[in-house]
RNA sequence: GCCCGGGUAGCUCAGUUGGUAGAGCACGUGACUGAAAAUCACGGUGUCGGCGGUUCAAUUCCGUCCCCGGGCA
């Protein structure tokens, strides 16, 4: 095995990534890295559909519930810790087994990020509550007077890129667009791209049915759990889908059921949006038209086997 | 059995004094360079319950049948 090797899982929710990777991982002595934007928070285990014990013990799992909830993981600080994992897995002749639904952690993983410094905190906070006192297309609008770039390339209604930009400016005086017009790349790794990509109508049963399960095991005990913590309404770990409708049943806002529609719903559009940013933006993916099975099993096992030979006949 | 009310998009409903129809949610397509399970853009997807009749034209009016509520027996 080349010592740069990745292997990069992509699928929707409710695909059935975490199962394939275990098996990878088993397979190929490997070690499943996550990459999903809400599995690093701590608290949320049931409602992020995070590996259990089981799995744990099977195959080791890295960057699962790394972060209390009341912290904000970004793209950049997570790809720090994907760096570091990788290479640890590499120095212990493992395969790194990269797995997760968010396309922007993978994309900053194999093409590099912009070398924008952290927006101190106080910056931040501050472009936020501008936000929200005078709304995204006046935000625009003042940005557009500093840095008529981004303005150009933003609408006045994408309210969380507007404040990005923004804050950004602030902070270091430079226009976003310049930074990501510094040349960036990847950590020249030798990336295999698989993609999990079932039928939208086996998707939507998946997304309904793995939401039913998670409240049969716990997830409105967790709900409840981490409404007690009195998270900030703006952290990132408070989106996770599901949690605010669970929140508003648990305040007796809603019924149950309704509850679970209504993440139900929220949890296909989801994975609807994780389909179309794997269909137009992954790099050169390896397709499965199908959810986890047997099938899938061998066939990636197989695709990564030809890989793995392609690669040290490469390098010789 | 009789009397009311209803049958229009996947769901809940609006509407057409006769010229084949539109809202919310759902759904579909796309964008995406640092809180991305986020943030945004675009799109109406339809035997207007069935069958007859009147009419140049019926989802709309008439007849009849079916189905779903409620009431009276």
């Amino acid at each position: 095995m080349s010592t740069a090797d990745v292997v990069v899982l992509a699928g929707p929710t409710a695909s059935g990534k975490s199962a394939l990777a275990l098996d990878l991982a088993q397979r190929f002595g490997g070690v499943v890295v996550n990459a999903d934007a809400m599995q690093v928070y701590r608290e949320m285990s049931v409602l992020t559909a995070r590996p259990d014990a089981d799995a744990e013990a099977r195959a080791p799992h890295r960057l699962y519930g790394v972060l209390p909830a009341i912290e904000a993981c970004s793209a950049g600080r997570w790809r720090g810790w994907a760096v570091e994992e990788i290479g640890a897995a590499h120095a212990a002749g493992k395969l790194p087994i990269v797995v997760g639904g968010t396309g922007l952690y993978l994309k900053a993983l194999t093409e590099g990020l912009a070398p924008v410094p952290p927006v101190p905190p106080e910056i931040r906070d501050r472009v936020r509550a501008r936000l929200e006192a005078i709304g995204p297309v006046s935000l625009h609008a003042e940005l557009a007077k500093r840095d008529p770039v981004m303005a150009g390339r933003l609408r006045p209604s994408d309210s969380q890129r507007l404040a990005r930009a923004t804050e950004v400016l602030e902070a270091t005086g430079r226009s976003l667009a310049d930074w990501q017009a510094d040349a960036t790349a990847g950590e020249g790794f030798r990336v295999l791209t698989l993609l999990l990509a079932p039928p939208r109508d086996v998707l939507h049963a998946a997304c309904d049915a793995r939401f039913r399960a998670m409240v049969a095991s716990g997830a409105v005990d967790e709900a409840r759990a981490v409404r007690a913590l009195g998270l900030d309404p703006a952290l990132p770990a408070t989106r996770a889908l599901g949690l605010r409708e669970l929140i508003r049943h648990l305040e007796g806002e809603i019924g149950l059921e309704q509850a679970i529609s209504l993440a139900q719903a929220a949890t296909r559009q989801y994975a609807k949006r994780q389909m179309t940013w794997f269909r137009n933006q992954l790099r050169d993916p390896t397709i499965f038209d199908e959810q986890y099975s047997e099938r899938v099993r061998q066939k990636s096992f197989a695709k990564i086997e030809h890989w793995q030979l392609t690669g040290s006949a490469a390098s010789d």
